[in-house]
DNA sequence: CTTGACCATACAGTATGCAATCCGCATCGT
DNA sequence: ACGATGCGGATTGCATACTGTATGGTCAAG
């Protein structure tokens, strides 16, 4: 497992902070892939700290859904099967059409231009990277999750999201795919900028939803192949 | 704060757990009120066990959220105020509702009897013993939860209520108000006989707003009394 | 050749000691 | 009198040593 999770920057903060955001960012970008073991003493000896703050990593992990534990059988990276996908992609729908439906009433004429401006390069990028692709989606989703001002909303949503393959599923995207999608950002920032929260609530379950049939049927490919 | 934290029962199987549920029963049922510091040497000498092993628990505790805790500067019960419960009740109305809704399509003959049979000892209870209550009142929202079959949403509505408050909130309710819940509890029943799933959501979230109003009027109250 | 028990080993669970940090208070200087 | 500075106690952060438990392998018996 070497070279797997070298620090970049100086301990953040203190190590179990810095040891969790590490784990965090190689499991959500596939670096430690599902199923992938985690000893405390392998990891300890990688991040060059001991077994305590790594412990407490795990165990905070452990709660964001990120690794499954056994008791006295460590951790492992957490995999997700179709199924537990389409649940997830339906309770995100849920949130994120409510906050937007929320962020219609409140929103901000200078959250509204932000959105605007995101859609200019998200429109740009859709014969793009996808890296970047992925950053400016993240980007749009975050300003309407703060402009429904719901902390709670918010915050759920982040951590429900928080998975490997989420991230990674513009990968699987069309051109065309990407086109809809962009159109799709467009449309709510449209109906937010009218302050018409049904429809920006409808239009982003629609987009979270057309996500989620991207990414399940892929993840059903990959689970028939085995 | 002797005598706050007593086992009754052999720990469970490791320390670590055993001190999370006692921590966390404390907190939600008022023992370890908002605010309260949790000191790890206090606390891990009235359990009987080290550091260590209460420091996982707050850890956890702190990811549920139910303690605040500060770098170096150790871990308090946190508190809530109005704008925060009614944040909270504002998403449970959302989740529960949406798990009424998805419990239509799919619940059994068997849970449907359960429901009715909950409704029944709640509507005998409604002059009687307030813990009762509230614990008839757990076990009608869990049947829902569990029925509708969506592990997601049941994990995230559990962890949302899980507050001191929200458990207590039944102290608040005069006999009528109790009236109507019972009411509210049987016309969510029928609908989910029927198969009804707007209806079951539209009354659970009724259901949710009024519990809501209750809470965060009499919170309100004692925060302006300070 | 199969099956069961035992043992070795690897790893998580817990305890404890020491270092780092923070906070209150007193002392000093302006 | 008031603010800055430094000291000491309290408490968390981290490391390390020890203990308990699960697993896989080996060897003997059937």
């Amino acid at each position: 497992m070497a070279r797997i999770l070298q620090e970049r920057a100086p301990l953040v903060r203190n190590a179990s902070a810095a040891a969790t955001e590490l784990i965090r960012e190689a499991i959500v970008d596939g670096r430690l892939p599902p199923g992938q073991r985690l000893k405390e003493e392998e990891l300890a000896r990688e991040l060059g700290i001991s077994r305590t703050p790594v412990r407490e990593a795990l165990l905070i992990l452990q709660a964001e859904g990120l690794v499954d534990a056994a008791p006295n059988r460590g951790a492992v990276v957490r995999s997700h099967d179709a199924d537990d996908l389409e649940d997830l992609y339906q309770l995100r729908a849920l949130l994120e059409g409510y906050a937007a439906r929320r962020a219609a009433a409140s929103i901000s004429e200078a959250a509204v231009a932000g959105l605007h401006a995101s859609c200019e390069r998200f429109e740009s990028l859709i014969e793009g990277d996808v890296q970047e692709l992925v950053k400016e989606n993240l980007l749009f989703h975050n300003v309407i999750l703060d402009a429904s001002r719901s902390r709670r909303v918010a915050e759920l949503v982040r951590k429900v999201i928080e998975l490997p393959l989420v991230y990674r599923s513009y990968i699987w995207y069309s051109v065309e795919q990407r086109r809809i999608s962009a159109h799709y950002h467009r449309q709510i920032t449209r109906a937010l900028e009218a302050r018409d929260g049904e429809r920006a609530e409808l239009v982003m379950k629609e987009h979270v939803y057309e996500a989620r049939d991207v990414l399940v049927s892929k993840v059903r490919e990959a689970e028939e192949r085995e």
